[in-house]
DNA sequence: ATGCAAATGCAAATCGTTTGCATTTATATA
DNA sequence: TATATAAATGCAAACGATTTGCATTTGCAT
């Protein structure tokens, strides 16, 4: 199955990691290390290695960890419809965000105010970083 | 000085919290709660008063509660700019919301990508909880 | 001025998360 | 396919940020 994912980051496609993730994937809404160890079938991962892999998993980028209205830190997947477009207003260049957090903040604006958000922008206007040197 | 806050929220106007208040008014970035103890002056106000101040302030809306690049916990104050609007695509009504995550989202952009970002959308089109209840 | 609930300081407890270490496992290479 | 090696894991112990209990203090309404 998601075989790239693990190669992409140099990391070894283990049993836990695996299940993780899957857990991950199936859920619909973020969760915590303590829900992903309840999930994991027959609980034959360890709780330290559910920290560490979600740790690594957030530095590879797989995962975001955030708050949520419980103060509680969950974890969720960064899914392709989370990545945004940063816009040079300079050069026009584009360049794709992973891990927007706009998604994440939508649902929460979704459960404080009880709308449904059906689009926000995904383009985002700057400078980037070559236009920046440049001086005028 | 800032008065009504307090009131607003029924809670007592009393020396740590306004020079919590503060600490937080004056930071350009986010603070943990041992950065605040660090900056008040004579250190005159216990941790843990820090802490449940935090978080009396969070639950009445006043600051924001998020985790930063190296994973520690950091509180800052909702500010005016940081308020958006939804507008709801059927009735039209527009409704302000507090404490809107995306102005943090973007520093956290910026961060990682070296973008500058001057600006994004602060409306969000969605159906508000009223029209979600007109059958069609 | 008085009374009372809320807020505080202090010390101790809590609990989510990390770490050390011995063992196991995945992957590269012969 | 067997072998070597670094990475990953389980377990138990440690850690540290945050919370809590309790006696005392403080803010605020009357």
């Amino acid at each position: 199955m998601n075989d790239e994912i693990f190669t992409k980051h140099s990391l070894k496609r283990t049993h836990s990691r695996i299940e993780i993730l899957s857990v991950l994937e199936k859920s619909q809404s973020p969760l915590t290390a303590e829900e992903i160890f309840k999930l994991l079938r027959k609980r034959d991962v360890d709780l330290s290695t559910i920290y560490r892999t979600l740790n690594s998993f957030v530095d590879a980028n797989i995962i975001k960890k955030e708050i949520n209205n419980n103060k509680e830190n969950i974890f969720s997947i960064i899914k392709e419809e989370d990545k945004h477009i940063l816009v040079c207003t300079k050069c026009h260049k584009r360049v794709e965000i992973a891990g927007c957090p706009y998604h994440e903040a939508n649902e929460k604006i979704e459960q404080e105010t009880g709308f449904l958000i059906n689009d926000h922008t995904t383009e985002i206007y700057g400078i980037c970083p070559d236009c920046q040197k440049i001086k005028l």
